[in-house]
DNA sequence: TGTAAATTTAGTCAAGTGTGTAAATGTTTC
DNA sequence: GAAACATTTACACACTTGACTAAATTTACA
């Protein structure tokens, strides 16, 4: 006989349930009861839908994994490979490569607990870590060091992971602090015009590291 | 009669051992039995020298924030606010303010625990969090925003708030994923050079973000 | 050295943990 | 509707947790 209907929804409101817990604190915070009072399911589907907590956590970051997986930076930035002869078109992917950070992390279309658990995990070594450096991390660091190495042929890898690391670091604070940041400031989210101004801000200095041609 | 000369020692002891097990993942995961076995202390001991584990907590913030109390950015760059009416003051006072938090975060006079706690504690809302929040950076950023507002002085705060971000991201950046970073870059430490560096590019487009004079 | 007090120790306690199970319930398919 | 099995439920298990205590030990000071 074949699933019901019923246990992917069942699945899907552990999942979300642990996710939202992870990302309050921390996975290491995270209990079973809690998981299922807030799900409304019981305690032990968690263990007839996936065996033990160790594989619901797997599940819970691959469900946070999904949407980058599904659209790689690679692939959004595919369209504008043909441009990359040009310091115009170089320009343009710089900026493409920011804003694709931005989108994703920024849009309204999922849940926030899907970026914070990430960064989350990738604080201390774990399986949970390495299934996401090795599934997210890796392979945007390779995309972003052959566009780099396509604009400056001779650039050493530390310099290159520095620059993804000043690129990346503004807009990845912006999510793990966001709580603090957005209390601190006194307003309930980051503004749309923040959103732009802050890319505007990354690709700029990016553009002036490169020389490259800005606006 | 008073405290014995062995007192200060256990403490210090348990305080330590309790701030390097946070940092190897977080404070939910530490439980007292592992801090007394990594300490060679007795459990005993916790209950009688902190009474409970949250205030064990909020002792180690405290031993972690000390130093940034004991020579806050305000008191580090007094010296140089006089010449603060010439751009040449103004681009010497951008690199103190840099300067200041690598100097803080990488070197090595203290443990590493020291640094990554104080941003574990800070993604998620507890009065661990408030302590830092309050004592360490409000008033670096007040400091910071004092220092901005006279090199432009029609500057908004939400525009203040980004260039913060944009300059200490990098920085926390590396203490924070510092793991995952060396163990991706295949090195042990970061090198002298590389700091030098990340604090020239974040220094040079800070100046560039004022129009202040570089180099 | 003796004594008063500070500290350490080993152990107890109730509450919470992840895991597992057998029975009850629900759904699908014939 | 009934058989077949997927799912849910309530509960039990051994173990770990933070808190606490009374007794043993160590220290400081007269």
């Amino acid at each position: 006989m074949h699933e019901y209907a019923t246990s992917r929804k069942t699945r899907s409101n552990l999942i979300n349930a642990t996710g939202e817990i992870a990302a309050e604190t921390d996975f290491s915070n995270v209990s079973m009861r809690a998981v299922a009072k807030r799900s409304g399911e019981n305690i032990g589907s968690i263990h007839y839908h996936f065996g033990n907590k160790d594989t619901l956590f797997q599940e819970v970051i691959k469900a946070a994994l999904q949407s980058w997986i599904d659209e790689p930076l690679s692939e959004y930035i595919a369209s504008l490979q043909p441009e990359m002869d040009t310091k115009r078109g170089q320009a343009r992917m710089i900026r493409l490569l920011v804003h694709y950070h931005i989108k994703n992390l920024f849009s309204d279309n999922k849940p926030v607990w899907h970026h914070k658990i990430m960064y989350h995990v990738l604080q201390y070594s774990s399986k949970l870590r390495d299934l996401v450096n090795e599934s997210l991390i890796q392979p945007n660091d390779e995309t972003i060091f052959k566009i780099f190495k396509k604009i400056k042929s001779e650039i050493k890898k530390s310099e290159m992971e520095m620059l993804i690391r000043m690129i990346l670091a503004p807009i990845y604070f912006h999510v793990i602090f966001r709580d603090i940041f957005l209390s601190n400031s006194g307003v309930k989210d980051y503004s749309k015009k923040y959103l732009i101004d802050l890319e505007d801000k990354l690709v700029n200095q990016t553009l002036r590291e490169f020389k490259l041609p800005i606006g």
